[in-house]
DNA sequence: CTGTATCCTACGCGATACTG
DNA sequence: CAGTATCGCGTAGGATACAG
């Protein structure tokens, strides 16, 4: 259980006073599953597998690092439901819920992307 | 000149029908750094010892194979003065300029978030 | 079901040196 | 100035197995 955090993760040094805000934001969603995951929990509460099976490109081990993260940097919420089978639930506290503008930002452009690139037919597809 | 793309750089598998749009922004600004390059175009073309200075926690290979993707995702032109010493400089391109709210709504979430860091005395400190 | 521990390897990326 | 080439280390993260 020591610090050994991945680097899609976490970045290796913080957003310190040399970067603007924008890296302040990447210390926090930056890395590839954090925004999809946060994304997905605007809609509301979401368990562990059903979370997995929104990200199909990570694995449940990256998932969960993720989560434990977002956690730790107080996004989200992690619920224990002490019952047999166990269940667990996640949920976007408010300071990830402020998040919202930012996701909902990336989710229209990505639209937006994926319109012109089918239509101008560019590199980004297989 | 293989296509050895690094992961931070660039994601392993594109987001394909079985992710969101969230997905494919990240596809195209999902690396730590791309998010910080663009929002400093932001204000006008850039030379490329500027946007490295900006960046001072990548390093001067990361940011060209940063830039390269940029431009190979159509967010970034590059212009190439003939000259001597070599002048190049950097700038967004129509689609680059249409991600201004999503790096906007980031520095805006970034700054309200070290506020809160501050006064609140959370962990992520270094 | 919701994880965690361990092993192992590909590869991200820093450092350094060199070019036009 | 604006890169590119090469080397090498550290580690991210996949696969697998196991636990509560």
């Amino acid at each position: 259980m020591n610090d050994s955090t991945p680097i899609l993760t976490r970045p290796r040094r913080k957003a310190g006073r040399t970067g603007c805000a924008v890296e302040v934001t990447l210390s926090v969603i930056g890395g590839l599953w954090k925004p999809v995951i946060l994304f997905h929990l605007l809609d509301g509460k979401l368990r562990f597998n059903a979370l997995c099976r929104m990200v199909p490109n990570a694995t449940a081990r990256m998932v969960t690092l993720q989560l434990r993260e977002l956690e730790r940097d107080g996004v989200i919420n992690r619920i224990v439901y002490p019952e047999v089978p166990p269940r667990v639930e996640y949920e976007l506290t408010e300071l990830g819920r402020s998040l919202e503008p930012v996701l909902l930002s990336m989710r229209a452009w990505g639209m937006g992307f994926s319109s012109d690139e089918e239509r101008e037919h560019l590199h980004i597809c297989p």
